[in-house]
DNA sequence: CCAAAAGTGTTAAGAGTACACCCATGA
DNA sequence: TCATGGGTGTACTCTTAACACTTTTGG
């Protein structure tokens, strides 16, 4: 515990944000990258810990100056500490974890980032250092989560159709699920509240009945946990 | 992304190990500091990274120097970041979980530490740093982990009565489960293999038969997942 | 023969799964 | 009127949960 070597040892925070909107798909937070090493390349959004704030304050600083994102739930990933994982030396990254909904607000670039958008999970580009596995472990996380914990009240608009909400578990799943017993299933864990409102202006088909999200039932059951097996 | 501020953070790494006895219960293993800060005080084994080794390297050195312990399962944690968590400084530390069966080996306190046993996860000292919050993060992960992965094979001896397993899961979970339902579930998992060889002294009662993992079902369950919800 | 722990099966309730037809809307 | 997606129920299977008496051993 108390041999102090002299440490070359730098921090950093990235970010693995996934959005999600029913016409597309899950997607992951990406900007492109104005500097070297791996310059024009596209990398998760992140950067060095500054010595007095915590993680979790380097994480929201560099996602709002990088993207112009307002971050709508955080949590720690994994940290990813192999030696070889940056050209410039020994830097740990502290991965993160996060969920808004892209449609509350415009990405925007900034002098950090060439560019900033969204990829859908299935056709991201070449990753910048170890990135893509941090990715593959925010996606097997997100799956995991999935299992055991409501989700979608960070990730759709505030009134949604059911639909959106079977699409999402059925992105995340990665699996075509049954929509009647999907239903009974959500409806049995209570955390949906119907609205006397229809859908604007459905691309086709029949208007949905818009839900939103029964918070105080929502965050009980994410902190009790759920079993939620479809 | 790539301002470089000077940084002046350490990089430490710490290690929750649970051991089990059926006799005793679930227990952590824990060091006496030898030097300030919290000298004297149980603390959690670990220290600081050196610079070429991998984080799993530190954990494992640390655990074999501090304490004489050969880990037999090892898992990343969660890493603890608050800026004011060490009063040397800035000093992050990322925490791994450990498993170990105890009467594989005996514990030896080394110069690094004044001495080193096992606590039983009720009956925990007063610990040194954000240790007891750490603790408690790596108990909340093991019962979430005995709910979807086989646990025991890494803390129990090579063969066993199935009441060994069954306390397990009752001291874990912290409450009563029902034997035969309990045997009909691990039975059907199929990751145990029974012998005709029965408990030698038992303390009383009638002598157990005696069982082992299946080691190529319990691995393969682990990967895939289970949900036991017992 | 007594105390202690092991071994063992049935039933009832709830959860999961598979499956198809009609309805409301816009073009 | 057609195409598109929304809304809805039933039957079967499987899993879970509750529950108690007999057997084996050592003292």
């Amino acid at each position: 515990m108390d041999l102090e070597p002299k440490q070359n040892i730098r921090l950093c925070v990235d970010a693995v944000v996934f959005g999600y909107t029913a016409k597309e798909s899950i997607s992951v937070l990406l900007i492109k990258r104005t500097i070297p090493p791996f310059m024009h390349r596209w990398a998760l959004p992140g950067g060095f810990v500054i010595d007095g704030e915590t993680l979790e304050e380097a994480v929201t600083r560099e996602l709002e100056t990088e993207a112009g994102v307002h971050i709508n739930y955080l949590e720690q990933l994994y940290t990813f500490g192999q030696p070889e994982r940056d050209p410039r030396g020994r830097i740990i990254s502290i991965a993160y974890f996060g969920l808004v909904n892209p449609t509350n607000f415009k990405l925007a670039a900034s002098s950090d980032a060439e560019d900033a958008n969204w990829f859908d999970i299935k056709k991201l580009p070449d990753l910048a250092f170890d990135h893509s596995a941090i990715v593959e472990t925010a996606i097997k996380r997100l799956r995991a989560k999935i299992r055991y914990e409501p989700i979608g009240f960070e990730l759709l608009d505030q009134k949604f159709p059911i639909s959106d909400l079977e699409k999402l578990y059925e992105t995340v799943l990665d699996r075509p699920i049954d929509r009647r017993n999907f239903q009974k299933k959500i409806n049995h864990l209570g955390i949906l509240a119907g609205h006397n409102e229809k859908q604007k202006h459905p691309s086709a088909g029949r208007p949905a009945k818009l839900y939103s999200f029964n918070e105080e039932r929502y965050f009980q059951l994410k902190k009790e946990g759920i079993s939620f097996e479809i």
